[in-house]
DNA sequence: TCTAGATTATTGCGTTTGCAACTATTGTCA
DNA sequence: TGACAATAGTTGCAAACGCAATAATCTAGA
């Protein structure tokens, strides 16, 4: 029998708005938003992006992100680069300012996370990765609303 | 040693967003959005509710939810009431047209959540669960920002 | 080569959101 | 009882968001 409290979308939600709202409070002096944070830590991982690759790893509207990046970019915590062999997409790198944050932050993000799991054995906190990764490739990517095969 | 891409944060907002935007378009030509849904499932669970438990309950703002609640009000889908033995609160029910399109939604997100964990053993959705909840109650909530004990 | 289509990012625009301020009501305690 | 504090909800406002339209570039086929 279906109980919202109970289903597992709903569990999900709570506690991921959970997580990024005490890590937004942490980061907050810093003007930064939980998606500024998840760029700068992505481009720290891949050393450099395109901008619609960064929108498929943050989950968020290449709009958005565009506009994000703009952002950070005006901030000197990004660079954005056209390259000559394709004047389509755009590069973003991690201006040694943002490393330098990056790098200050990320400590916290690793705090928040062994608060949230506490209480877990490594093996529940492998099992729950493993169940989060196995959702979202269960589920299909939404691209334009209802733009099917068109 | 730390990677955005396989933290639990990170995954778990890949996951809730996937999992929402799903659920988004499912809904959508009922013009609901999902914190819509969550209102209305809520209510089919407890019968009634106060604007401030729901906000809870769902995780949004509760200036949001006023709104919310407004526009679900205006589409005849939910009533409000301020009790006369107190005037400060807001009751919240379901209208039968509400029940009725509450009961034909829940299907949906029962389908969803088969899907979103069809690979899955019952143990370990149950562990997932329990995971999410904990990770939930080992969190602390955000009232207004930095206002501590003040 | 030239054109039609696909890809990538940006911008316009309306909606939604959250914070802060405010209103209204209730609770407390001197 | 009377005043001050606490609680509950609403509204103003600015920021953030997503969709749709647009611009710019690249790709492929005739």
């Amino acid at each position: 029998m279906y109980k919202l409290t109970d289903s597992v979308p709903y569990l999900l939600n709570r506690a991921g708005v959970r997580i990024a709202e005490v890590f937004a409070q942490r980061i907050a002096e810093d003007n930064l938003s939980v998606a500024m944070y998840r760029v700068l830590a992505m481009l720290k991982e891949r050393r450099e992006s395109t901008l619609g690759d960064l929108a498929d790893v943050v989950s968020v509207e290449i709009s958005t992100l565009s506009r994000l990046v703009g952002t950070l970019a005006k901030r000197k915590l990004v660079s954005r680069t056209r390259p000559e062999d394709n004047g389509r997409i755009v590069i973003v790198r991690l201006t040694p300012q943002g490393e330098a944050l990056t790098e200050r932050l990320m400590p916290l993000a690793v705090e928040l996370e062994r608060t949230a799991v506490q209480d877990m054995s490594d093996e529940e906190v492998a099992a729950l990765k493993k169940a989060l990764r196995r959702m979202h490739s269960n589920l299909p990517a939404i691209s334009g609303k209802g733009k099917v095969a068109g």
